[in-house]
DNA sequence: TCCGGATTCTTACGAATTGTAACGGCCGGG
DNA sequence: CCCGGCCGTTACAATTCGTAAGAATCCGGA
């Protein structure tokens, strides 16, 4: 496992290592930009997981940047600037950053909110189709599911949107007025049904013991719980 | 699609008040806390996207409920304090939160902040819910009780919660009051009534005698007092 | 010690919730 | 047009849990 990657783009010199030099001595990696378009042909091969941007700067327009980044890298982005107004702040989280911090800083409040960000678990970082999970993997692209010995079993979409919903959420209760949402079914009426149905046909696939489950648990009158260790990858 | 629901705790009324009224203006549902165990309570059955926590609450102190919240809840947590010192920003972070908002504090910029967080997905917080005592084992994740033999049994969602009432604190008198107000009843009714059977229903499972209870003891006009060493863990 | 009222325990029952088998409509591929 | 899988619906079984009611227990006072 290796250490976080932080960008730093600053066109202070000194910013950049004082930044620089208190993240590495919290165990992170860094590199610094003093341009944004060095930063941008960077992103192309280097994915970090935290941006330290700060908006003044020279050759671009920072809350352009921002935006762009938010959209198109999974990284964190945090914003660091000297223009303290509410409404720069406001703007700035709208167009996408996660943080924003008003020069002048001290460092180790970045290296906190930058750690902060890291407990995140990445967001863009294009999701993996593949989820390891006690014995089981799941592949999604394929709507196929692989037991421990090898044995393959298909499942059907509404059965793959279930199960998605389960391993993005393991061991946490699921209610089921949060699935309906998710799987995009209209309240109250008889989808109840439906959707015990398909948790049902999920249950048989991953051959759970109807009288004592050992990954989808039922919550009586709150939901449902899925537990396993789920590893996406 | 139901909009995200937004917790708040601060003790003062203004406060509550303003943030709520900034935060559903924007769209977004809340719930008003003014004791830190008000809210425990009600983390029980609800499940907020985002916490806005105050430090300074009398009943309680601020930063050990950010810690519990961080690793027992799936909530995004923002901290909202006077303590406006860099120490006070940093151990707030490190303990969990994710965002560090200063006293006095623009609503505008308190919504984006809110807005900031809610863009994340939420992680999955796998708490690990153990408890040893007196030979069991109790899995509060899994609602099943393991005997020193290895022999299980499951649990309902009701049996558990008096139970958990009871390692929460054991070898202390629990009044019916409390356990009432814990378990979600209406005070006065006949719920008096449902509480004695869950008890009654728990005694059987942990194979209680009924003539000389060893864990749950009755306090005749009082409450109860669970008797056990516990260990969480 | 004995008695009576209050409190608590337990059993039985029924309403609400959830599980699952069976049926039938829908849709795409031969 | 037929076939087969998918998926929602219905119907009925199983589970959970509150309520009622009678039994058991506790405690203070005679």
């Amino acid at each position: 496992m290796t250490a976080p990657m932080i960008a730093i783009l600053d066109d202070e010199p000194q910013i950049r290592r004082m930044l620089a030099d208190a993240l590495e001595e919290a165990g992170l990696r860094t590199t610094s930009f003093s341009r944004a378009t060095e930063f941008e042909a960077a992103l192309k091969t280097m994915q970090p997981d935290v941006c330290l941007v700060d908006l003044g700067l020279p050759d671009r327009d920072g809350l352009t940047l921002v935006h762009r980044l938010a959209l198109e890298s999974g990284a964190a982005i945090i914003i660091i600037s000297g223009r303290a107004q509410v409404q720069d702040r406001v703007t700035g989280l709208e167009l996408g950053a996660d943080d924003y911090i008003i020069k002048p800083f001290e460092p180790a409040e970045v290296v906190a909110r930058v750690r902060a960000r890291l407990r995140q678990p990445r967001a863009g970082a294009a999701r993996s189709e593949v989820a390891h999970f006690n014995g089981w993997t799941a592949y999604f692209d394929r709507y196929v599911l692989v037991d421990e010995t090898g044995e393959e079993t298909t499942f059907s979409h509404a059965e793959g949107e279930v199960l998605r919903l389960f391993l993005d959420a393991p061991k946490r209760l699921i209610s089921r007025a949060q699935m309906q949402e998710s799987l995009g079914g209209v309240a109250g009426e008889s989808f109840d049904r439906a959707m015990d149905v398909r948790i049902s046909r999920l249950r048989t696939k991953l051959r759970e013991d109807p009288k004592n489950p050992r990954l989808i648990k039922t919550i009586y009158g709150a939901g449902y719980i899925f537990l396993g260790d789920v590893r996406w990858g």
